[in-house]
DNA sequence: CCCCAGGCAGTTA
DNA sequence: TAACTGCCTGGG
């Protein structure tokens, strides 16, 4: 095979006849931070030291700027692909009205499998933060301590750094990105992670409870926080984390009381089971997209 | 001016 | 273990 033009084109790879797939909707949902809306629905990512562009055209789903081989090797596992959310929105949706209008109004996300140091970072950063800020200091971060990957759409793209790379920034320099008071907590957990090489590995195999535990050991990682590491990026689907949104959305729609996080955790792996995580996220996509326009 | 934003850590009782 | 409080910072 060979290609004998010499002007640069774009690759693409492209999908059809996917249920559940919608740009918006899995980036708005809050579930990741490096992602950037461009034109006619079309948006930006970079992620597994790759920049991508996803865009969604009727029933055409393509990926721009990536080809089959890497389409197989990394973007199927990211975005979920081989998941079948048509069951699993059967399986929440039954007997629960409430869940019914989640899944309806979120019926286009999709929970990607990001990487875990990432991960843990950027959900550290978003700890009493707003998510504009979380994404200028996660893009920050990738300029400062990051390698370029590409230069894409007119512009330079940067990988999320490594521990290693984290680890000789000074707790100054990460404030002067935004980081506030959640300085000190990134520059302790990339060092941790870095001093021990493999220890987010070693924690993605085990069981959700013994990993929640271990991820929530490091510096800025509570209940919270933890469980958003273990179900974004460690596989746990069944984890569910707790937050503002999720509290009052259980409190009113299934307590009509106050919760503890405990009571509301036990309620909803008793009642979503495996695909709690999921759950989670179409209500957190709900419960906030009802209350404020402009997320952006 | 105050309040909030996808909480956490540290301190008390 | 539960309740309480301070915290960087930007926007409404």
């Amino acid at each position: 095979m060979k290609d004998l033009n010499p002007l640069e084109r774009e690759s693409t790879v492209e999908i059809q006849n996917l249920s559940s797939f919608e740009p918006r909707d899995i980036f708005h949902c809050g579930q990741s931070f490096r992602w950037e809306k461009k034109r006619d629905n079309r948006y930006l990512l970079v992620a597994c030291q790759r920049v991508i562009e996803v865009e969604k055209k009727g029933d055409r789903i393509i990926f721009h700027n990536t080809d089959i081989r890497d389409f197989n090797k990394v973007w199927r596992d990211y975005f979920d692909l081989d998941t079948d959310y048509e069951k699993i929105q059967k399986r929440l949706i039954r007997r629960d009205p409430v869940m019914e209008e989640a899944v309806k109004f979120g019926r286009g996300i999709r929970i990607l499998k990001q990487e875990p140091f990432e991960t843990l970072i950027s959900f550290i950063i978003s700890s009493n933060n707003n998510i504009k800020r979380i994404k200028g200091s996660a893009e920050g971060l990738a300029r400062t301590y990051g390698e370029m990957i590409e230069f894409y759409g007119g512009e330079f793209h940067y990988a999320f750094p490594t521990p290693k790379a984290l680890s000789t920034a000074t707790v100054e320099e990460l404030k002067l990105l935004g980081l506030g008071y959640r300085a000190r907590y990134v520059k302790e957990t990339a060092r941790k992670v870095w001093e021990n090489p493999g220890i987010l590995e070693k924690m993605i195999k085990e069981k959700r409870r013994e990993c929640l535990e271990g991820v929530t050991n490091f510096s800025g990682v509570g209940p919270k926080v933890g469980s958003c590491v273990v179900f974004f990026s460690m596989g746990k689907r069944e984890a569910f984390p707790v937050d503002v949104w999720v509290k009052r959305m259980m409190e009113v729609l299934y307590f009509q009381r106050e919760a503890s996080l405990k009571e509301i955790e036990d309620f909803a792996m008793g009642k979503f089971g495996k695909y709690a995580g999921y759950a989670q996220q179409y209500l957190f996509y709900y419960a906030r997209e009802k209350k404020i326009k402009n997320i952006r």
